[in-house]
Order: structure tokens, then sequence, then C-alpha cells
DNA sequence: AGTATAATTCGATTATCATCTAATTAGATA
DNA sequence: TATCTAATTAGATGATAATCGAATTATACT
């Protein structure tokens, strides 16, 4: 569970003209001085907020001619909404922390005291909670060049190429153009309890 | 659709001192002293943001000799998770401009122009429409003498009495010992789509 | 090339707010 | 009544952030 990137999102959202800009997105993709009129700011702080928004990754945005549109994400209200649920349940809360404490044991197995790997984990359960706490050293929105993160992921142990591989193959990051970035939690591989 | 609420929901929830609080008490009741050991803050701190939390109605206590416990309300994270699916759904955004415009044509209807309540709707639907509209000017949390909520409803309408039994009855309020006060919009009476 | 439009960046201003220490209030017990 | 403990209030400080006008960048169109 990342207190982070919860605290994040409630931040962004805890503004009067970013849920505006929310709801309207909401009903579908505007551009930005329409937002601008809409609202009766001017564009740069229509930019700063929609920066804002695409920082916790609730927009996205594509170009057409000269003007830019710019979407809501919906996946990721849902995320947060079920996260709310979750909050909400005794059980779930007793589930999380079990998961943590079971992730924290796998970690401290498969890590040695200097925070090497020492090797992969067979089983997938275990292998995601290892990914999950490697890709931790990493920064959202961040491009990464192929290099650089052979580089990070050699810190942590030789077979860099496998576990880079395995990064994209679970949706930890993508890759475009021998780009890598880290894709929002939404969408990694699940641990399943 | 309250904005304002939407707003301090979520700036309320944009701390990363308040969120820790927030799953602190998702396990379970726990007094001032013991959150702020658990989080190694200040007592002032921990009340600073106990009132807060109380403010969007998330946290209430109760009084055991010396120690007040404080309790996690999570009627309201249910009610939020429920507000964060319907934005994510375009469907469920069409209903509420619907029924916003609805609303505003039998506010409309029924209020004269200088803001007076002609009368009380039979249509139940309509009838609390209307009720949701009066109270917009009453504030969250102030106590109200009988006498003063009294003065309020009469700048709408003369038959006071009945609408502030009704106001009772469809839970916007509560009286405790002739003084009342607003419930959290999660308590209202629901209107039908 | 040159102009027009949309968006962004920069810098300044202003307001808000998390946290602390010190002082105060409230309740319980002896 | 005196004292202990828990909680709150008050005031100060330092940091963050919303907004704007002016300047800049990026793309399209003539």
């Amino acid at each position: 569970m990342q207190l982070n990137r919860l605290v994040a999102f409630y931040k962004t959202m805890g503004d009067p003209t970013r849920i505006r800009i929310v709801f309207l997105l909401a009903k579908g993709p505007l551009h930005g001085q329409a937002i601008a009129g809409k609202l009766g700011l001017t564009p740069p702080t229509i930019t700063h907020h929609l920066n804002k928004l695409r920082e916790i990754n609730l927009v996205y945005q594509r170009r057409d001619k000269n003007t830019v549109y710019f979407y809501l994400n919906e996946s990721v209200l849902k995320h947060q909404s079920g996260v709310l649920a979750k909050l909400a349940d005794k059980e779930e809360i007793k589930k999380m922390e079990e998961q943590n404490l079971e992730s924290q044991k796998v970690i401290e197995n498969f890590f040695t005291r200097d925070g090497k790997l020492k090797n992969i984990p067979a089983q997938r359960k275990k292998k995601l909670m290892v990914f999950e706490h490697l890709i931790k050293g990493l920064k959202m929105g961040k491009k990464y060049e192929e290099k650089e993160l052979n580089e990070y992921i050699k810190q942590y142990h030789e077979d860099y190429a496998t576990i880079r591989r395995e990064f994209i193959i679970n949706h930890y990051m993508y890759r475009e153009n021998g780009i890598y970035e880290l894709n929002p939690p939404e969408m990694w591989a699940k641990i399943e309890g």
C-alpha cells in the first residue's frame, strides 16, 4: 500500500478548480481553452492544474492539429473508489496488514542484509513481491534509457536483462522506442491473496 | 451535488498525517495519546488533525473517564467511494446532470422571484428538492436554537413549524434538547431517480 | 518565410496550513 | 481541595501552492 500515492491523489483532488475540471472531463474530452472559458480562468492556470492531474495519472491528452484534448482516465477513479471501499471494511484492512507482513518476510528472505537480491523467486507471488520492492527506487513519470535501467537493476542483481523483461511482462513498466517508464499501479500485475 | 463538500473531503484526506490516522482508526478506535505515540507527533498536532477529520464527519469520539476515544465513521468512506465510482461512469454523470436540471426547474416553480416558497409540494420528490434548497443557507456543525431556526425558515415560508418538523422527519437535521443541527448529507432522505 | 492560435513556462504575489512550544481547560482520583 | 493526566487552545514559524500577466514555444495555415 503506497501511502504517498494515496496522499498525492487526495491532495490533487482537494482543490475546487481541479474538481470542476474533473467533472467537466467526466462528460467527455475538452481542449484547454474550452476549460479555461468554462471556468473563467486563464490558460496558464489551466495548464498548472492539468499538470497536477496528469501527475496522478487522472488525465491524459491527445493532440489534434493545433489543439490538445484532455481526457479523463476513468480507471484511476475506479481504483481509488475501491481503495476507499476497502478502507471502510475491517476485514479488508486486516487482509492488507497480513499481506504487508507476508511481503516483508519474503523480502527479508530473498535479499541480503546489504540489499542485494539473492535470486529471483520461482513462485509467482513471491516474484511479484520482489519486483514491487525493486521498483520502489524508480520514479513515476521519469523516462529511463535502457542503459540507465540496466544500471539500476544491476545494483540488486547480475541478470538485469531477465528482470528488465519481467518488469515489462508484468506491466510494472512499459517500453517505447527503447525508453522505459513506470506504469501506474493500477496496471501492475496483481498479487493474489 | 455539493462541490464544496467533495473538495473539503479530499483536501482533508490530502495530508500524510491524516491518512495515517485514518488507517490507524480503520483497525479500531484509539485515544489521542496513542495516536500521537504511534505517529511520533505531539498531542496538539493530533488534536489539530482530528478537528479537520471531524469537520468532514470522518471521525467521532466518545469519552471514557479521562480519555477520549476516536472512531472512524465508515459510512462516510463508503459514501465517497460511491461518488468516485459514479464519476467514472458516463451514464451516472448524465443522470446527475439531468437531476440537477430537474431540481432547478422545481425550485423555479415553487419559489417566487424574490426567493419565497410559494407552497410546500405535495409530491415527495419535489418536496425533498425544496427542502434541500432551503437548508443550503444553514451551516454544517452550527447549533441552532429552535427560535433561530424558526426565524430562518420564516424568511421563506410562514409555516415554519411544519417545515421544521419535516427537516427532522427527513433527516436533514436532528434535535437534541431543543437544539437543532444539520446532519451530514449521507443521512438525508434520498431523492429517488 | 510569416502570421495566427493554442499551450506552456517563468516570476511574483498572496493565502493557506502543518507543526511546534507554552499555556490553559476538563475530568478523575485521592 | 489538591493533584494528576489527557486534551485543547493560542500564537509563531516555515513551507507550500493557487493564480495571474508577460514572455516563450509549438504547430498549422497562407
